[in-house]
This record gives structure tokens, sequence and C-alpha cells, in this order.
RNA sequence: GGAGGGGUUCCCGAGUGGCCAAAGGGAACAGACUGUAAAUCUGUCAGCGUAAGCUUUCGGAGGUUCAAAUCCUCCCCCCUCCA
């Protein structure tokens, strides 16, 4: 053997392979893994995402923290952008027809990807690439091959699809294009490795596959958990509104990790923060000893995730207000100002509907009957009440503030 | 193509002529309690209107009736079995 041929192969190191492994659910498989890594060049690794929600949150990071431990070890990132199979549509969940995105869309989306990803991954090691490039081209009479490869009785396995076969539920034929399309995208693209959520199991073994079926070495896949939304039920989705957007204001960021439940926040601590296992069980069980209070352990948290999208100075004066406005009930130092006439402008349900407080007018006597809304500190029960030229706090539950200027009649 | 079952308010799900803006549960929101945690209790949960009240909603379109989510007709969609 010669020399060249003996630097270019080299064991994993133990310290890479745990940091691959770290927060992983599943490798298929690992011995693989650690052949492919053995053979000394740079891995081509996978990871797919939907093209019609550009907004990537806390769920996503997950995976792309993920990605980033691979480019970190010299491995090529290949970020796929499913603006194909976005068509289709993924089968889990519910089952909507997407509309196709135009070209444009599907650019302006991916745009808007890169800005957000590239806060995490290097630009410069990373291929941003689109499954239309191959699969635009792709003829019905490839298609009909692609899907002779897999059957019916495999397809059902998937749990998604099996579920809804013996509740009685539909399952449109196009769906199980997802998983074959997904899988030819690892053909398409030589991937040696493919991650994706826990939730993708099916479609990454479908990769795998279909490799071999077209001659190829199959992908190592690996997958990791799904981050729960705030909701702590529920997983992590911009459809369901219980996600944290690494765009977001440091404010609402810090404020949202803090909104979170106790529970939760041993899941964000495990999934989400930089610190080792063994760190995150030692603070647990402070917590659990009565030596930290777990409001403390869920600030330190808030700070560390606030402080990775917005750096710490601005982790810490979100910190600050947040502090200002939730445990000494004061105003936030910004606040949307709302001008408005006076009259029957300035009544309390008008200003609460008009200035997007509450959804109607009907939503908003409610909550003032409920004792929700306060005006300069004071509950006003009263929906109908009518504010006097000058300049107001309004506060409607706990969260929404709003300065409310009522200007002088007009002199008319 | 044939037979049967089904489409209800954000979700699940009751309702088969008036008492139905529609039970119950979930989610959500608000109040109390707190640490903007959990748990618990209470309240709210189509829109407009100060209110009386009005308007829209039960797959779609018509019709019967003083009155329809409920009855009739046609249409669309889903499921099961048969072919």
């Amino acid at each position: 053997m010669s020399s060249a041929e003996e630097s270019s192969k080299r064991m994993v190191t133990k310290a890479e392979l745990e940091q691959l492994q770290r927060g992983t659910v599943e490798i298929i498989d690992l011995h693989e893994l650690k052949v492919k890594i053995g053979r000394g060049r740079p891995l081509r690794i996978k990871a797919g995402f939907d093209p019609t929600a550009p907004d990537i949150h806390l769920g996503h990071t997950v995976l792309i923290q993920k990605l980033k431990h691979f480019q970190e070890q010299g491995h090529d990132i290949l970020f796929l952008i499913g603006d194909f199979t976005g068509m289709i549509g993924d089968p889990s969940g519910k089952s909507e027809t997407r509309k196709t995105l135009t070209r444009e869309a599907v650019l302006a989306n991916a745009e808007t990807y890169k800005r957000q990803v590239f806060k995490i991954l290097d630009p410069d090691k990373t291929s941003v690439v689109f499954n239309s490039q191959w699969m635009d081209a792709f003829s019905a009479a490839d298609f009909v091959r692609l899907c002779s490869h897999s059957t019916v009785a495999r397809m059902l396995e998937r749990e998604d699809f099996s579920t809804r076969y013996t509740a009685g539920k539909p399952i449109a034929i196009h769906e199980f294009l997802y998983p074959l399309v997904q899988g030819y995208d690892s053909v398409a693209l030589r991937s040696d490795v493919e991650l994706g959520g826990t939730d993708q199991k099916f479609n990454l073994l479908m990769g795998r596959t279909l490799q071999r079926h077209y001659g190829q070495e199959s992908q190592v896949i690996l997958t990791v958990p799904i981050l729960e939304g705030l909701d702590g039920v529920q997983k992590m989705s911009k459809s369901l509104g219980n996600y944290i957007g690494i765009e977001e204001p440091a404010a609402d960021m810090f404020g949202k990790v803090m909104s979170v439940s106790d529970q939760l926040m041993w899941r964000y601590y495990e999934l989400l923060s930089d610190r080792s296992l063994a760190a995150v069980a030692g603070l647990r069980n402070d917590v659990d000893q009565g030596r930290l209070h777990p409001k403390q352990a869920k600030v330190d948290l808030a700070l560390e995730l606030t402080a990775r999208f917005h750096g710490r100075v601005q982790a810490n004066s979100a910190r600050e207000a947040f502090e200002r406005v939730f445990a000494q009930r004061e105003n936030p130092e910004d606040m949307d100002v709302f001008r408005t006439g006076s009259g029957l402008e300035s009544r309390l349900l008008a200003i609460l509907d008009t200035a997007g407080l509450c959804p109607s007018r009907a939503e908003a006597k409610r909550l003032c009957r409920q004792g929700a809304c306060t005006v300069n500190g004071e509950k006003v029960h009263d929906p109908e009440k009518v504010l006097e030229p000058g300049e107001y706090v309004l506060k409607v539950g706990k969260k929404r503030f709003l300065r409310v200027v009522v200007s002088e009649p007009a002199s008319s």
C-alpha cells in the first residue's frame, strides 16, 4: 500500500463518531457508516426540505445542527429542496392537495431557506439542489420503472398508510409516489448518508432500496427526533402555530421558550442545547432536589437559544424585557402605536378590533367582560367605554400591549 | 357498473321538522392561583349591533313547509362489499 493511499484512509475517531451519534434516534447502519467514513473521501450528506414553508424553526434545527456536525468533519452537504415532491405533498398527516408552486415562488423560497439555513451551515460547503432538476426530465416510462421497484404491500407497511387503510380513510395513489421520488433523489444525488426525522424513516429506507436497484451502494440513514412544539404534544410546525422561528425577534424567542412547560423544557435541553447530556442530567437533578428553581433553568435555556441566533447582548436584553413585563408587570419598552379619532372610533371594542388586538368585535367584548382588558393599568369591563382624547397603554390578556393615541375631535 | 354506509361549527363527535348558532369532548382564549410552568377551579368560544334583534353556518344547487342540519330532487366527494 502506498503512503498516499495510507494517508487517505483513516479510522473515524471515537470523538467524531460520538458527535455524529449524539441525539440521533437510529443509525442504519452504524457499521456501514464507519466503513464509508473510513474510505477517507468526503461523504455526500443529503437532507430534504419542503419547498412550501420556507420558515425554519427550532424543530428543523435539530436536523440542521446534525448536518453541521457532518460539515465540520469535512463532508459535503446536499440541501435538497423538494420542489417536485412538493406537488405531491408528504402523506404524513393530513393529505391536502398541494398546488404547484411557480418557478419564481420556488426560487424565492429557496433564497429564504438559504438565508435562514446559513445561519447555521457554512454556505461554502453546502450545495442547494432541487429535485425538479432531475424529476422534470423523468419520463412516464421512467416512472413506471421506478414504481416497479416497490410493492403495494411494502407501501402499506408504512405506518400512516396502514393506519389510514385500516381506518377506511382514503389513500390517493399518487401519495405512494412520494417515498419513491424521495428515494430516487438519493439515486440521483448518489448520497452516502441521508438525514431525516423519525417520521421519515420509511422514505429514507426507500432510498436504500432504490439505490441498490439502480446499482449503487445504499445510503446510511440517520434519524433524529421530532421536536414537540410549544404545546408539548404535537410536533413543532408552522401550520400548527406552535413553533419558534429562527428569524423571530429575540424577545419573542425568549418569551416563547419561557412559556414552555417544565417537562418540555428538558426535552428542549436535550435536543436543542449545546450542553452535554451529562450536564443536562445534572441540571435536572438540581431542580428535582430543589437546589435550582425550574424558572432559572428555563431562563438559562432561553438565553442559550436566543443567543444562538441573536447573540449574547440581545439575548440579555430580551431577558431583561421579559422580567420587566412579566415579573414586575411593567409595560414593555416598545409597543405598537395605534392612532384613532375620538367618539365612536375610540370605544374600547372598536380600538381592540381595528388595531388587530382581537380578531372580531364580539371577541373584544368577551375579553373585556372577562376582565382581560386593562387601560393604563386599570381593568375596564365595559367594552363600550369611550376613551377621551389622550394617550393610553392598553393591555389584553398577559401578552398583548398597545399604545393608543386618541386625537382631539376634528373641529369642523 | 351494482348494493350499502357516510360528509355537522378549529378538530373529534351528537343531533333525523320547531325548545339548534347546534349536546359532549379536545384544542384555544380569558380570569383566579403562579414562575407567562404544570395541575386545579371559573368563564368564553360564528359575525354585526349599546340593546331589542338581525345576518351567515351543518358537502353543493334547487324544492316542500309558517318553520329544515333534519323531508324531497339532482349533483359532488369519501368508505365498505360485489364486479
